[in-house]
Formats: structure tokens, sequence, C-alpha cells
DNA sequence: ATGATATTGCAAGTCTATTGCAATTAACAT
DNA sequence: ATGTTAATTGCAATAGACTTGCAATATCAT
């Protein structure tokens, strides 16, 4: 459970933490920019694309480059924070947090383009087979599904 | 079983014949320059991207633009002939035939990008229970490994 | 507060893929 | 065979996602 400071709203303070050690460790610094996509990133449930991210931010009187968003989530990426997740037929790759969350996979409506969460990954046999199979050492694995939400249908 | 005319060699038979159907019946027209592509796609192992196409083509003096090559695979795939495949970070779309071929997946060497058919695919049950669990109607899914080859361990 | 250097914004560039349009070619009727 | 019509092609321009160079700015250890 986690308990925040009153001088702070809980998703800052929650996300703050973790996210400062692991900048500075790796050399970098904590900026403001930085802080904007990681909140802004915590706040939504849906994974976003880098250009979701700016608007979003302008939205929100937040100054930032769309070059400096696409340089944010690489960090983050490379830091581990964040994930990066191509779907299949989007053209552009979206950002999602990793903090405390269990790998997984999702599905996509073709038609309204909502994306949720699959809480599951079956493939943890399969990859020992591949292995098997083709000789290759597997490294990662990518699953998708797309299909018609609920409200699309 | 298939058996070829002597005036042709068999892939060329082959692929032919259910190629130059499915044009017509879409009213489309059988030119060189789908024949070329098909031909190519047919005598080639690994799904090929389109400017891979384009060089292979071009080496065998075939003349062909890329954007001929795009429109191509394009109208095979909306006639089913030709599948389209979107590696994870590869930034470029792949296509290989479909004709005759099992639904199936790939595993991908990050080394060298050497790209291995997985003839298999373990998602039917799994389909069933995310329709359920998420509402969803399920239409498709991707499905891929990364790893290292052989060759690059 | 100061200095070293990481970060940012802007402009330009890269890469994949698409679109408009005039010239060419395939399909079909004569 | 020849002509007619519409699909196809090539070329140039364009779009969209993402990257890179560089000078200006912000962060942070001291
Ligand atoms: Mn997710
Ligand atoms: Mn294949
Ligand atoms: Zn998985
Ligand atoms: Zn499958």
């Amino acid at each position: 459970m986690v308990v925040s400071s009153i001088f702070e709203s809980r998703r800052i303070a929650v996300s703050g933490l973790g996210f400062k050690k692991s900048l500075k460790a790796a050399g970098r610094r904590v900026t403001r920019t930085r802080q904007a996509v990681l909140s802004l990133l915590e706040r939504t449930a849906q994974p976003l694309s880098a250009t979701e991210i700016f608007d979003q931010l302008q939205q929100e009187k937040v100054s930032i480059d769309l070059v400096t968003v696409y340089r944010t989530v690489h960090v983050l990426k490379e830091l581990g924070l964040v994930a990066q997740i191509e779907l299949h037929q989007e053209g552009q790759a979206r950002f999602e947090l990793k903090e405390g969350r269990e790998h997984h996979h999702h599905i996509r409506c073709q038609m309204c383009g909502a994306i949720v969460d699959l809480l599951l990954c079956p493939l943890k046999k399969l990859t020992k087979l591949i292995e098997s199979q083709t000789q290759y050492i597997v490294d990662d694995h990518t699953l998708e599904f797309t299909g018609l939400c609920p409200k699309c249908q």
C-alpha cells in the first residue's frame, strides 16, 4: 500500500520516486518534460503514441516539442520504465508504463481503435517447443489480437 | 498432387493458373509486373519487403517501378494470394505467398534478420477465452518470436 | 552562484508508403 | 488484325513516422 505525502497528489508521488532513482542511476536528469510525459502515461489507461502524448500535453499547456516526446519515450524505454508496443497496421508505436505491471498483451478494435489489456501470456511452453524445433534461442515475442469491441459490433 | 505441363516449369505452371483466375474474377488484368512479382515470391523462401522485391527484380532485368511493387502486393493481398507480415521493429512490411499454405507464424533473428516459419498456431482455444473475457469478437491475431538463430548464437 | 554537460527546440533529413496524373498496355469487340 | 475502353504503369509530388545536427537552455554537483 502506498501512502502519499499531503504535499503531492498520490499519482505524482508514487511515480516520482522510482522514476527519479532510475534516471539518476543512469546519469540522466529529472526534467520537466520527462515528468510530464511519465505523469501523462500514469493517468492514461491506453498505450499512447508520440503524437498523442504531444497533443495531450499541448492541451494541458505543457510546452514540449514532438522531437522531445520521441527522445523522452526512448529514454524511458531504455531505463525499463516504459514498454513500446507496435500494433499491427497502426503505423506508429505506442508506449505504456511498465512499472509494477506484468508482461501482457493487447486486443484492439479495428473499428474504433480501442485497446484493451489481455492480462495473460500463454507462450511459456510454446517457447521451449520452438527453441527445440528451430534451434533459435528465443528472446522475446509479440502477440496481439484484433477484432470488434462491444460498442462497435 | 500437381502435375505440370511439359511446356512450362512446375512453379510457373502451378501459380499461373490460380493467379490468373483470381485476377480475372476480380476484373483485374494479368500483367507482366504482377507475374514477375508473384513468380519472385514463389521462388523465395523468406517473406520479402517491397524494396527487396524491387531490388531483386532489377537484378533480374525486370523493369518495374517501386510504386508498382507497392500497388502489386496490395492487389495480391486483397485477392487473398499474398499475406502481409509486419515484424516487430522492422519498420517495413513483408509479403509472402498464401496459396496452399496454412496459417502460421514466424521467428526472426534479431542479429541477422533471418526469418523462419513456425508451422503452428496455438491460439484457437485462447481466442475463445479472450472473447468471453473481453466481449470483443476476435477477427485476427499476430504472433511473432524474436531471438538468435543458430548461426548468430 | 558557477561551471560542466545533459537536454531541448528548431530545422532539416531519412525512410516507408501513398496519391495525382498523363502515358501505356491489356482485354475485348469488331 | 484493328480499334475502343478501361485498367495499369511510371514519374513526380506528397504524407507520415521517426531521426539527426546544432546552437540555446536547463539541470545539478560543487
Ligand atoms: Mn497494456
Ligand atoms: Mn511464413
Ligand atoms: Zn507474452
Ligand atoms: Zn495464429
